[in-house]
DNA sequence: CTGGGTTAAACCCAG
DNA sequence: CTGGGTTAAACCCAG
């Protein structure tokens, strides 16, 4: 064992045991008169308190001191002006220890922060100066420097240990210094939390959004929207918003008026819910993420109208099938004037109670696709001729989908039935095994409790009638949703993603550069896409866009939405009226 | 002529020409370090700046000495720790100025106001005894009490006037002191603006609205919802929204949450431009006011397809007249089923060029109802055979409404043509004054450019299709607006009128109480309250109601909506995406 | 006495 | 140098 007890030839270290929190406490001003909590454990938590705690390692001897002192957070490591505080072997701005057990531990329960103001920064520094503690060496040049360059947010601790000579039996041998992890202003870093927010929905090419949140660092926020991937959980979408205005703004520090980035794949038709939260890039500390909403696009862009039509058309035609649409498929045929033969393909979604296999699942493609999440737990009732078909997920909703059956293959609708959850006890009537005894019954509001519509033709015959209605209903519904998300647009700006994307590969990659572009999608482009989407198929556009709005009808009717104005000029606000 | 200088034996006074402004300058403090602008008059304007000013009138000497101090706002005035600091006259916190003009006037060109911090407050008074400066014998008391109860943020000018002794030449009289209106802190009473608002709309029953703005003191705000009578610009209607949790909520200062109180008429069938705006109950002061929009009930619930049918028969009964919609009203009758016999009159919105009576003018009831503003000044091409006609206000955009004119009368729809105001310059054409000249061109949407929407069969006869087509088309798009606001519902709250206003008396008054309801409507009620307010006559329920949903189907749709819930359950949200 | 929100006092940016 | 927004420092409330 050597002179200053040392074990096996090796020089004694000390060592963190336990780091302080990374922002657990404020740091308290002198003036305020408190003792300004002690810094917790970084593994500290409410049931089984922790503490900043070291350990002399190698250490022969029985005792030591230990010197704390606030050092700056970057390189070099010099003297902080804070003080540490607290009722035990804190003076004059340091805690002072001595460590006589057998562990050489020493932890440290009384460390509280009190910070100096810009104006004390050069008597504390002389002070400590005075009391020569330097551990690190790093001088007291910065007692000078502008005071501005100095964080003031937050600290280290420094831990100088000095082993007890054995024959004065003064604590005169210092060891190497150690510095802890960062320790911040609890103050600075407030937790992130929204507090409210003006909508959790918009449109698939984004909307405006307002929140109110705690204070936070203009510089140092950012609202992240992401979509994972409900089975892995990974997250295979993320866009961070533009606050910087034009397009967006933080609000005195505690609110955020932003747009919502579009969604990556705009032509999707069903509602997409994916989750937005407050993050903090330079820790990545996050606030809850809340669920927020992409409502798809309107299919017929400004045509409830042909939508209506067409249904009516095929109803008029009264080649209705008038089985039970709670059974089967139901197979309506029609000639629209200057369209191909169209075979629409509905389906209620009622699986046949105990037949394993539907009557006519190979007369037409059909699709059923899992959406939302309610309480079933099992759609293969509904699905097992799909080949793509996947189990529903706890809490899942069913939305339709319509497709002609000839080679001319025509997307109709997607979701346009929507189960009147209320009503029908989806989760009651759905098996939770993977038999066949699946039972889905799917209402529309508009023919709630199987009342007719007065004077509605469509509600004249109950089975295939209502569904027709609900049908259109729902159709039109959608559409509504659509110009109601288109109101709230303040537009002059859409988040669009690169060319890659436009490409609707369906992978994307957080980091990709992304653009803010001008609206400028193709309504024929969307079809297309969207047939390839559902078949895998390609057809000409001709085939999928009838009767659609050329482009520009497409774009004037979301440019006049999206004209809205920033809200100082209200001289233009008023056509957002309607 | 007095020993003192009285003129006509009358005692000299001290009389303020020049109030100073209430509040134009902000308080500094010492440690600003600078001058701390000078305090205005309060008639001041950019071009012409006054100060205060004051006259010692019915003196006949030659010099007076003024010594100008500060005061408490409230009595007894005594004196306050704030400096008067500037460039002339002011040393140790007060202002001392010899007037020796003919006219006995003295402004005040350079009172800056530096304020005492609290610590400051007893140091500054005893300074202000040792100077022997109370004009007002308040004493200093308050030097030792607490300093809390000073207001430091206001003072008042306190002017003390010593007239010269015609012998000595010393000002040794003092008349009686003179204390001026109330200077406040501009820091404390910052202007009150509107920064960004979540939405400028909502339903005749209510809906959530976000808004940032500048500081604003919690206990004093207000946000105010008023509707101004067009023609007389008085206030028909006001409501100040609920700022209190659990329906709003002010944020951190500078953000608010609330519900828009409902509208006393939700009846109502057009769309209500009222204002908003935030308001000081202190002084009275508010911002700026912005429109905000009370959009109608959707008056066939859940039936577009109601609205389609009727005018799809309409039409297909092939009644129409083909004269041009855009200079004539066009009559359209037709039989639906069931229903009375209509007549619909729709009246495309060009004025006839240079023609001053309109040749169908007393064929039926028309209405073009000023809602908006744009840019038109003059719509009395538009409105020359109504009674109740008047003029357009500046940025006037307009709107149709539908009748029939037999007995029957059926209302149709209001504001079902909105103008294409980007493609139709209403500002181009409307002339700027009285004569019949107004040219008012208004298209709709779907029928951008004269373009027919492709298969579709009201957009055949482009004159009259047309118009028809966008009647249906705004139709839809009304009831695509309720919808879509009813979606934006917080919803367990809805901010109903009490009794009297349920039936929808015309009158209504600010400060009646007013209750929360969960949604109550009825909706035959709404048709026949609407019939007789667009007629002035009734009719049975029966007639109007025709076609509609039951009350509970309504209402059932409502609730659909109104069950978001509030953002911190979030498991709940599952049903908001349609 | 604490945690932590809010205000009063300083500070500082942009024009 | 100004006006006026923002931050750092105090203050203080609620549990």
């Amino acid at each position: 064992m050597s002179v200053y007890g040392e074990v096996d030839g090796c020089e004694p270290y000390v060592r963190i045991v336990e780091q302080p929190a990374r922002s657990a406490v404020r740091f308290r001003y002198e003036c305020e008169g408190r003792s300004a909590g002690p810094i917790p454990g970084v593994s500290s938590t409410p049931s089984c308190a922790t503490y900043p705690t070291i350990q002399i390692v190698g250490y022969g001897g029985s005792r030591a001191m230990v010197v704390v002192s606030c050092v700056t957070v970057s390189q070099p490591y010099r003297q902080h002006p804070h003080h540490l505080v607290g009722r035990v072997g804190c003076h004059q701005g340091v805690c002072t220890m001595i460590v006589d057990n057998s562990d050489h531990l020493c932890s440290f329960t009384h460390l509280g922060i009190q910070c100096a103001k810009r104006n004390e920064i050069a008597a504390r520094l002389k002070l400590r100066k005075q009391l020569r503690i330097d551990p690190t060496f790093g001088g007291f040049d910065h007692i000078m420097k502008s005071s501005r360059s100095l964080d003031l947010g937050a600290i280290r601790l420094c831990f100088q240990v000095y082993v007890e000579d054995p024959i004065t039996r003064k604590f005169t041998k210092p060891l190497e210094p150690v510095v802890s992890d960062a320790v911040y202003d609890k103050k600075l870093l407030p937790k992130l939390i929204i507090t409210d927010i003006s909508t959790t929905s918009c449109r698939m090419t984004g909307g405006k959004v307002m929140l109110f949140c705690n204070y936070i660092d203009e510089e140092d926020i950012e609202v992240r929207f992401y979509e994972t991937d409900a089975a892995t959980g990974l997250v295979v979408w993320e866009s961070i918003a533009d606050l910087k205005p034009p397009v967006g703004e933080v609000h005195k520090r505690v609110g955020i008026s932003l747009m919502a980035p579009p969604y990556p794949r705009p032509e999707c038709r069903h509602p997409v819910d994916v989750y937005l939260q407050l993050r903090r890039p330079s820790d990545q500390r996050a606030s809850e993420a809340m669920i927020f909403t992409y409502l798809p696009e309107c299919q017929f862009p400004n045509c409830p109208l042909l939508q209506y039509n067409r249904l009516h058309n095929i109803i008029a035609s009264e080649s209705v099938s008038t089985s039970a649409l709670t059974t089967t498929y139901n197979t309506i045929t029609t000639a629209v004037a200057d369209q191909p033969q169209h075979q629409v393909f509905s389906r209620r979604g009622r699986a046949p109670k105990s037949t394993a296999n539907d009557n006519n699942q190979s007369t037409g493609k059909k699709r059923v696709k899992v959406l939302d999440v309610l309480n079933g737990s099992d759609s293969d009732g509904m699905e097992e001729t799909e080949a793509d078909d996947h189990d529903v997920e706890e809490r899942d909703v069913f939305y339709n989908q319509f497709y002609a059956n000839n080679n001319n293959v025509q997307y109709f609708g997607q979701n346009c039935l929507k189960p009147d959850v209320n009503n029908n006890s989806i989760n009651a009537n759905i098996v939770n095994n993977n038999t066949t005894n699946g039972l889905l019954s799917i209402k529309c509001e508009p023919n709630i409790g199987n009342q007719q519509l007065a004077g509605c033709p469509f509600a004249a015959t109950p089975a295939v009638g209502n569904a027709s209605n609900d049908l259109l209903m729902e159709c039109l519904k959608t559409i509504d949703i659509d110009c109601l998300a288109a109101m709230q647009f303040q537009a002059d700006y859409q988040h669009n993603t690169n060319s890659n994307h436009n490409n609707h590969s369906n992978s994307y990659t957080a980091d990709e550069e992304e653009e803010w572009h001008s609206f400028d999608h193709t309504v024929s482009q969307h079809y297309n896409e969207n047939y390839a989407y559902s078949t895998g198929n390609n057809v000409s556009n001709n085939n999928i866009a009838d009767n659609c709005n050329t482009n520009s009808e497409y774009n004037e009717c979301f440019n006049y939405y999206q004209t809205q104005p920033p809200i100082d000029s209200q001289d233009k606000l008023s056509f957002i009226d309607l």
